[in-house]
DNA sequence: CTGTATCCTCCAAGATACTG
DNA sequence: CAGTATCTTGGAGGATACAG
């Protein structure tokens, strides 16, 4: 647990490295595209197949998302030079460390997605 | 591991209940509210006291992270009816079982920001 | 003190078009 | 196929004022 030197929690902090980076990767198209690289095997996956793995994201919206992803070390890139170019991605060792933290978010959202919309009903 | 009977995994639908759960609790003020109100006995915290450990949230944003909250079950919302009135806030079970899976995410942040940030500054 | 309503700003993200 | 650039807009979120 970290606690900064000040006695208070920095996390709490709105300019705090590691908020930001929490705000990152709690973003819906970063989790889920660590998810669909994680499933696969790494540098196989191209540019296209995450677009048909994530419906709704816009080509504007992956190519993004894959920069940040790879600018933080948690995704490679490898691109054939070939004609027309491909590209292919995969996770690095930290990006696949990630993978686990957010498993546990969604395991947790599905075993009570039942329970909340229940309780969301009620107060209709 | 839930996957849908039509065999795509339902996750990856836009307007999946279970992907709409996981935008919600990645949101920024949602996990910092149920990190606030999971450090503290449940009921003893105050709208005031919410927002002083929340710097830079708004007034109106507390408000509307609260109703959600409570809406979903996942807090408690007690009023005293004094004057001027006092509202007290606590998790709920439900709620206190969100807490770990975000505690993991947390941890997670705060263990790879170095690792992270020295990426970044390397691609600069 | 807590909460709601109104207005207003601004930026995230979509659409589109273009390049290598 | 993959990626960037430009333009545009919806809506999230802040500021403010007011109510109970």
């Amino acid at each position: 647990m970290v606690t900064d030197p000040t006695g208070r929690g920095d996390l709490f902090s709105p300019d705090c490295p590691t908020r930001q980076l929490l705000d990152r990767i709690g973003d819906k198209w970063t989790s889920m595209a660590v998810k669909v690289l994680a499933e696969r095997h790494p540098g196989t996956v191209r540019f296209s197949d995450l677009r048909r793995a994530m419906p709704g994201i816009s080509h504007k919206m992956l190519s993004q998302t894959l920069q940040k992803l790879a600018a933080d070390g948690l995704v490679t890139r490898r691109v054939d030079d070939t004609l027309p170019p491909s590209v292919h991605y995969g996770l690095t060792d930290l990006g696949r460390s990630l993978e686990e933290p957010l498993a546990v978010l969604r395991e947790w959202a599905e075993a009570h997605m039942a329970e909340i919309s229940a309780h969301r009903g009620v107060h209709a």
